[in-house]
RNA sequence: GGAGAGGUGGCCGAGUGGUCGAAGGCGCAGCACUGGAAAUGCUGUAUAGGGGCAACUCUAUCGAGGGUUCGAAUCCCUCCCUCUCCGCCA
């Protein structure tokens, strides 16, 4: 959410930056709302003033010995009277202008970094480095190929148990899988981060504070009848965590390394991705979330997007790192680095993190804030994925294949996965 | 799901209609004392929005929303949450 201050003093500043992102908006609107809500917000404050003056001076009289049914208590209390029905008035009349003006807020995205890249799409993202030597072989296989012989997952049987873009591991495929979590929960936590592991289910206001809403809801799936929805990243939660509360400065920065199934509707997809385990309405992820004090956040940024470089190469995959320009920008971030895995099946980069500052965007909306000795300020938040645990497994089934239909698994991961490789001739029962 | 208790400042905890934004304590910060520290003493210490160069001041907030009243932390209604006991359950 944008700072109503900014909105209703130079809103042109607002809106030179959202046409970065090439959003048009006549903010005029917006500021002759916000300017209308302060005016009442003026006019109620100082009716409640006199009415809270003339409250005092009942008190004090009829406790000074002057008869509670006098004249003059009378009059005061008429008087009241008249300001009760006036502040009501006007105290409807702000609260509904208030809320007005807070909705079209939460609907404004977060304004791009000094430093993101103009651009209208994908087409002008720059990449800024890469990792790791791509293979390039001829005739490689899809990931969902090679799982077929080796029998790591079934989606044809989950559309049966739920839907189509669901998946159902077995054997080394569900093995694998719970090791990638490991690994990678532990690779953060040595390296400071605290593992969380948040409710699945998260209320409108969680949603609501990191973003994903209210513009968003045709993406997550919802519970109608509990104001419960299925969290479409472990972000939402963690976001949550600190919901209204103010952190000690010493405590910062806080960083959590948060696993949680994902759910998505993917809605407007179809046809793209259908097979596989590239894109699912639920798929598992770890995510790494900053709460920064908002001068080191800057650095917090590159720190991200480094520790979730660091399971890439420490699995060995190779990677590009992409600095989204601001047409591409998601609706909470200032600026984002996507990394993308080379699959070879595909013989292309695919999205497998998505590290983003936000700024005070998140936190705001939140009211997430700290206190130093220049006062009391609202943090920064920055999350990036660390990683995408489908996508990784893609990645390294397609890396690691061999021509006789085994997959070789990186060192790193053998200790969490008990196996140097996937042969094909294991049981698969 | 049934029965009961309760939600007050960073924390504990007082407050049942009139200078209560809220006693007291703890914690924290500054100052004094000390060679240094502990202990002690003094002072300060919520958030948000408005006005003022500033000192300061106005408004709102005692789980949330509504009501009664000139006036509500205090009374009434609704909702949410927490705790205890019982039931059920992985």
């Amino acid at each position: 959410m944008l700072d109503q201050r900014i909105v209703r003093e130079s809103p042109n500043l607002i809106a030179q930056e959202l046409k970065r992102r090439g959003i048009e908006v006549d903010l005029t609107p917006l500021q002759l709302i916000a300017q209308n809500q302060q005016s009442l917000e003026d006019q109620l404050n100082k009716l409640q003033a006199e009415g809270n003056r003339i409250g005092k001076e009942v008190g004090k009289r009829i406790g000074q010995g002057t008869d509670p049914n006098a004249k003059e208590i009378i009059d005061l209390r008429a008087e009241g009277n008249l300001i009760k029905q006036k502040v009501a008035d006007i105290d409807a009349e702000e609260k509904k202008v208030a809320a007005n003006l807070r909705e079209r807020l939460l609907s404004l995205p977060n304004l791009p970094s000094k430093e993101c890249p103009n651009g209208r799409g994908e087409s002008e993202n720059i990449e800024i480095r890469r990792w790791g030597t791509p293979r390039r072989e001829k005739h490689l296989k899809e990931h969902w190929e090679i799982a077929e012989n080796l029998y790591l997952f079934d989606t044809e049987r989950s559309a049966r148990i739920a839907q189509s873009r669901f998946v159902t591991l077995f054997n080394m495929g569900a093995k694998l899988e719970r090791s990638l979590i490991n690994f990678m929960l532990d690779l953060h936590r040595s390296k400071g981060y605290t593992e969380v592991l948040p409710p699945v289910l998260v209320n409108t206001s969680s949603l609501t504070g990191s973003g994903q809403l209210p513009k968003f809801a045709e993406e997550s799936f919802r519970c109608v009848d509990d104001d419960l929805w299925l969290t479409p990243t472990a972000e939402v939660p963690v976001t949550s965590l600190h919901r209204d509360e103010i952190i000690p400065v010493n405590d910062l920065p806080i960083r959590y390394a948060a696993y949680s199934p994902c759910f998505r509707r993917e809605a407007g997809s179809y046809g793209r991705d259908t097979r596989g385990l590239i894109r699912l309405h639920q798929f598992n992820k770890v995510e790494l979330y900053w709460f920064s004090h908002p001068e080191e956040s800057q650095n917090a940024h590159i720190q991200i997007t480094a520790d979730a470089e660091s399971v890439l190469q420490a699995l060995e995959l190779p990677y590009r790192v992409i600095d989204l320009c601001t047409g591409d920008l998601g609706f909470s971030a200032s600026r984002t680095f996507d990394l993308e895995v080379w699959l070879p099946g595909a013989q292309t980069f695919r999205e497998i993190s998505s590290c983003s500052i936000c700024g005070d965007f998140q936190a705001r909306r939140s009211s997430i804030r700290t206190k130093d000795t220049n006062g009391t300020k609202l943090v920064h938040t920055l999350n990036g994925s660390g990683l995408a645990v489908g996508r990784t497994m893609a990645a390294l089934l397609e890396t690691g294949q061999q021509s006789d239909g085994s997959v070789v698994i990186p060192k790193a991961l053998v200790p969490y996965f008990g196996h140097e490789s996937i042969q094909p001739e294991l049981p698969t029962q």
